[in-house]
Formats: structure tokens, C-alpha cells, sequence
RNA sequence: GCGCCCGUAGCUCAGUGGAUUAGAGCGUCUGACUACGGAUCAGAAGGCCGCAGGUUCGAAUCCUGCCGGGCGCGCCA
């Protein structure tokens, strides 16, 4: 998608290309391009609207002071001749920083690019189309989807909105741990509560699942099928346990999700992957390549030949598979999918996992880098000043419904995203509670209502925003007007940047800060006022404000509401 | 002991090479509509950016050491 700033960033890379060639500088760098040359937004209006460092940068290079550098440059462009749409002004400042002064028009440009593009404004093609999985939650199945699971779907669906909205074909999986000893656990709560439902005497054992969801789904087993259940021995009625819980739970982690607005792609099972053989078979390839060997009657992986700190164990000595063999053969299995690169969501109770995981790759054949692993961490509830503790083994945790139920689907999710994903979080659900009308998303959202309801007003009295290519914006001269479409004019750049960074939290930052924007300009300034150009102008402006909170808010997976 | 993450205002956190004033929200204090939605706005107070060195023209940001907190370090998943 076209960009205002993009143009701008070429002008002036190309017109200081075009001073370090004049110069003779350019000569002398060799392998160096525009792109190399970094443009930075201001942050004093003193020193301009753009500004770059290169100068600086070069100075070393070229064994000249960065003043002189910036001298030369500057000295050796030239604007009239360059040819440039937007550059006004060029000034030197500082230890060597050169500022370029922008006349208005490009101002007035993003606001007639904003309006022509709609929801296609910020979006680009910087990934080129590259394909990314992205893996997230993947929560075990074994009880409901907790707060934690929620930051994780919260980001990943951001994360996965942004990607795509940046170029990339992205696909999002969940990934059901169905295969492991935990689903027997959980089968067997379930079959032993039961049997208490029932009236049998059974001692519920400690390594059960102690949560009231069991004795639900025993319930629910006792109610639908006890007829079924009555005639079965033992072992039939385990496996029956093992595949009504797992299908209890899941579809109770779908509806969990689709609560919370997120829904993905694929639902990949470990257990269908493990019953077509894909483990066995990465075996044979890690054995053909000479990747592993035997040991105190188990398998070993060469992990150490790809950094890892020692080598990790794929077949068991009582011959089961370890987990790492598994994931190894599902990772395997996503490359084989086509896809250029894997981004995994994971727990900092897993970081000890990434280096075996990609090593198990390497092993393979494949590039270490084909593996991402975005490490969330933990979140902790604060109830009342207290820490709410989470243990599933003790059944006590907050559940994704709760958390919904208690403060909304779209407050929960800017909270969740609010933070870099790298920093702890805390939630305090008591303040959450009671003071909701505080939380910033009702700020961004409150912006975006009240911009629907001046267009209501402006339609009331005949004011009609129709041919919004006909607008006049140079009538827009107030500063807090300029700084909003300045604040307008680097969305698309926030959204790249949240896409490289991996971090949606940067877009929450920017819907505050545009929102914020344009709570002071309304307050300080008449939108519908008695000078109809003016009028038309700052609906203009207004449109494109709630343009790009309904784009930013739709990329955090927030609703953009016409009233509250 | 080793590894990863974190340490910034009373609290929760942004900022992660750029410009002699380090930002926001909450909390505290003072103000603002008989006009487009007061879920708003204007302003005040509040900081050895954990500590100490180093690299750089420039460090909250990069490097080293130390201190404090969290999480890992299994033939569990």
C-alpha cells in the first residue's frame, strides 16, 4: 500500500546519495545505498520533520569531523535541481544530525491517502508473501483454558493479524497434545469420579486431576451414555474415559477461544501424527544420517553438535518415544507443509526446549533459523492486593471464561497486549473489575464512538462528507491538527515495526497516543463549526483518525464501536 | 552452579544507540462545558533509568562484573 512517508524517507535518501556522490564520498564507501541511510521522525519540531544521523555514522569512515561530513553533504545537494515534492528546508544541527523541513503538503497528503485507502491504510507488503506458521496456546487438554493461555491467544492472534497485514501468508495452528501420559491422567480422574457419582467406594488419588471440571464431565458421562458404560469391562470403559474427556476438554477450549475472538487455522493432533508413524520415521532419517546413537539402552540425539549443552534422549529405554522426538517429527512436519518459517509461542518454562527442538532440525537437514520461538512470560492475577495462585493439580486457576466474564473480551484482550511480550504482567482483576471505565481500551474505544457520533451530528444538520477527494486540508493550521496527522502519517511504519519486533504491544501504545490526540484536539477545538470549509476540513481529519483506530484496533482484535 | 528473562515516578509499565526538559496510565492535588458524547480535557507534584566499570561523537538502550526478583536445567509433557 502507498505511503506518504515512504516517499518522504526516498526523497531524502536519495538527495543525500546524491550530495555523497557530488561529494566524492560515495566513492570511497563502496558497498553503500539509500537504504542504508537511516531517516528518523523528530522528536522537537525545532529540528524539523525528519532528521538523519549519517553524518555521524560516516564520520569514522571518512576520517573527517561529523560536522564537516554533514557540511559537505548538505553543500553538495541540491533541492531545486534534486527535484523533491516534500523537501522545503535543509539544516545542519547539533553534533551533525541533518534536518529536513517538509512543507505542509505531505501533511495533507497522508490525510488524501488515509481516506482513498480505508482499511487498507498501514497495511504493506514487506514480507513479501513470505509463509509463516505460527503456533500458539497449544495448551494442554487437560483441563480449561487459563489466563495464561489467554495472554498467549491474545498475542498470537495479534501477532499473527499483524503479520499478515505486513505481506506475510501466515497460517495459524494449535496443537493438541493428545498422545502423552497426561490424557491416560486425565481418562482416569474422570473414570474415578465416576465410579463416586455412581456411589463406589474410590479413594481419589493424589496424581489426579482434582478440579470440579472432572466430576463435570463424569457427570456428563453418567447422564449421556450409562447404559453404554454399564455393560463395558475395565479396559473398555478406560478407553472410553480417555476419549470423551480429551473431547470434552477440547471442545470446551474451542468455545473458550472463540469467546475470546481467536480462532485458528488448524487444529494439529500429536496422537494422529504419532499413528501415521512420523516419528518413527524421523528416527530412521536421524539414524541414516548418523545423528544418533545408543547408550545405557536408550537413543541419543548429537544435539551437542548443534550447540545444545548435552545430548538429549529420543527412544526411551522401555522404548517410548521422548516428547523431544515427537516435536521434532511435528516441527519436521510443518517444514515439509511448505512453509519458510516456523514461529512457535511458547511458556519460559520451555526455554530449555528451543535448543534441543531446533538442534533435532539441524539434525535433520534444515536451517537452524526455519524455528522462531517467541518465549511469553507468565502473567501473574492480583486480587484485592493478593496474589490469586494458579495450580491445576489443586483445581484452582482463573479460567479464560472468567476472565472474560469479569471484564470483557475487549478489555482482557488490551491488557494482555499492553506489555512486551518479554515482561511479566501483571493483572489485577479486582481493579479490573471495579474500575473498568478506567482501562484504556474504553479511552480508544470512546475516541472512536465519539468521532461515529460527530459524523451523526454532521449528517443531522445536512453536512454531507461524500467526496472526501475534494477537501481542502490546507484550511487544517492548528498545531494539535498537524500532530495528529503526523501521528497519522507513521502508522504504517508502527505496523512494520510491530511485525519485526514481534510485538503487538507497540500498536497498543499507538491507538492510546492517537486517541489521546484527538481527545485534546476535540476539547480544545469545534469539529462542526460556522466555517463550512473548516467544518469539512476536520471531518476529514476526523475520518481519518477513526480510519486508523478501527485498523489498529482490528489488528489487536478489539472492537471499533459506533456507540458505547 | 549453569542458562534465559526482568530491574525506569508511590504502583503497573512504555521507551532498547541519537539531540542539555526520560514518557504514559493508575493513585495524589488544582482547575474546565446552558455548543459536536464529562467513559473527556487543561495543569501540578513525583526519577542517582538496581550498582560499578567499559565501548562510542553520543548509553536507560551495547559489553563486563556485581546485587535483587522470576523461570528453567528429566529416559515428564
Amino acid at each position: 500500500m502507498y505511503n506518504v512517508v515512504d516517499d518522504v524517507r526516498r526523497e531524502i535518501q536519495s538527495g543525500i546519495i546524491a550530495g555523497l556522490a557530488r561529494s566524492g564520498i560515495l566513492e570511497v564507501l563502496g558497498d553503500f545505498s539509500d537504504r542504508d541511510i537511516p531517516v528518523e521522525y523528530t522528536r522537537e519540531k525545532a529540528h524539523g520533520d525528519f532528521a538523519t544521523p549519517i553524518a555521524l555514522i560516516l564520520a569514522g569512515k571518512v576520517k573527517k569531523k561529523p560536522r564537516d561530513v554533514a557540511e559537505t553533504i548538505v553543500g553538495n545537494m541540491d533541492i531545486e535541481k534534486d527535484k523533491t515534492r516534500y523537501i522545503q528546508h535543509v539544516e545542519i544541527a547539533g553534533p551533525g544530525f541533518i534536518n529536513f523541513f517538509l512543507g505542509r503538503e505531505w501533511l495533507e497528503d497522508v490525510l488524501k491517502v488515509i481516506l482513498k485507502s480505508g482499511a487498507q491504510y498501514g497495511r504493506s507488503d514487506m514480507g513479501h508473501g513470505r509463509k509463516i506458521l505460527l503456533e500458539f496456546v497449544s495448551a494442554n487438554p487437560t483441563g480449561p483454558m487459563n489466563v495464561v493461555n489467554a495472554r498467549a491467544a491474545a498475542v498470537g492472534a495479534s501477532l499473527a493479524n499483524i503479520l499478515e497485514a505486513s505481506g506475510h501468508d501466515v497460517s495459524t495452528e494449535y496443537y493438541i497434545n493428545d498422545a502423552g501420559g497426561q490424557i491416560n491422567v486425565l481418562g482416569a480422574s474422570c473414570e474415578l469420579r465416576y465410579l463416586e457419582l455412581k456411589g463406589e467406594d474410590v479413594e481419589f488419588p493424589e496424581w489426579g486431576y482434582q478440579g470440579a471440571y472432572i466430576v463435570d464431565i463424569a457427570r456428563l458421562a453418567m447422564d449421556k451414555h450409562s447404559k453404554k458404560l454399564e455393560a463395558m469391562d475395565a479396559e473398555k470403559r478406560g478407553e472410553f474415559f480417555r476419549d470423551f474427556a480429551l473431547s470434552c476438554m477440547l471442545e470446551e477450549q474451542k468455545a473458550s477461544l472463540a469467546r475470546f475472538g481467536v480462532e485458528f487455522d488448524v487444529w494439529f493432533s500429536e496422537r494422529k501424527l504419532v499413528d501415521a508413524g512420523a516419528v518413527q520415521e524421523v528416527i530412521e532419517i536421524l539414524t541414516q544420517r548418523g545423528m544418533v546413537y545408543e547408550a545405557d539402552g536408550a537413543l541419543w540425539l548429537r544435539t551437542t553438535e548443534f550447540g545444545d549443552e548435552k545430548d538429549r534422549v529420543v527412544v526411551k529405554s522401555d522404548g517410548d518415544y521422548t516428547y523431544l522426538a515427537g516435536d521434532i517429527a511435528y516441527h519436521r512436519n510443518k517444514l515439509e507443509r511448505g512453509f519458510d518459517l516456523l514461529i512457535n509461542i511458547w511458556g519460559p518454562d520451555h526455554h530449555g526446549h528451543v535448543i534441543p527442538t531446533r538442534a533435532g532440525l539441524e539434525a535433520l537437514g534444515y536451517p537452524g533459523s526455519s524455528l522462531e520461538v517467541l518465549l511469553l512470560q507468565f502473567l501473574s492475577l492480583m486480587s484485592r492486593g493478593e496474589r490469586v495462585k494458579m495450580s491445576k493439580r489443586a483445581g484452582e486457576f482463573v479460567t479464560m471464561d472468567e476472565l472474560i466474564d469479569e471484564v470483557g473480551k475487549d478489555a482482557a484482550r488490551y491488557f494482555l497486549l499492553m506489555r512486551n511480550i518479554e515482561s511479566h504482567l501483571e493483572f489485577d482483576l479486582s481493579l479490573a473489575k471495579e474500575h473498568s471505565q478506567a482501562n484504556p481500551v474504553y479511552y480508544i474505544q470512546y475516541a472512536h464512538a465519539r468521532i461515529s457520533s460527530i459524523f451523526r451530528q454532521a449528517e443531522g444538520r445536512g453536512i454531507n462528507l461524500s467526496d472526501t477527494g475534494g477537501i481542502d486540508f490546507s484550511n487544517l493550521t492548528e498545531e494539535i491538527e498537524l500532530d495528529i496527522i503526523r501521528k497519522l502519517a507513521s502508522y504504517p511504519d508502527e505496523v512494520a515495526m510491530s511485525a519485526i519486533e514481534r510485538a503487538p504491544n507497540r500498536l497498543a501504545g499507538y491507538a492510546l497516543d492517537l486517541a489521546g490526540l484527538f481527545h485534546s484536539f476535540y476539547n480544545s477545538h469545534r469539529v462542526i463549526n460556522e466555517d463550512p470549509d473548516l467544518t469539512v476540513a476536520r471531518l476529514g481529519l476526523s475520518e481519518a483518525v477513526r480510519t486508523v483506530l478501527a485498523n489498529v484496533l482490528g489488528l489487536l482484535g478489539i472492537s471499533a464501536p459506533h456507540e458505547m
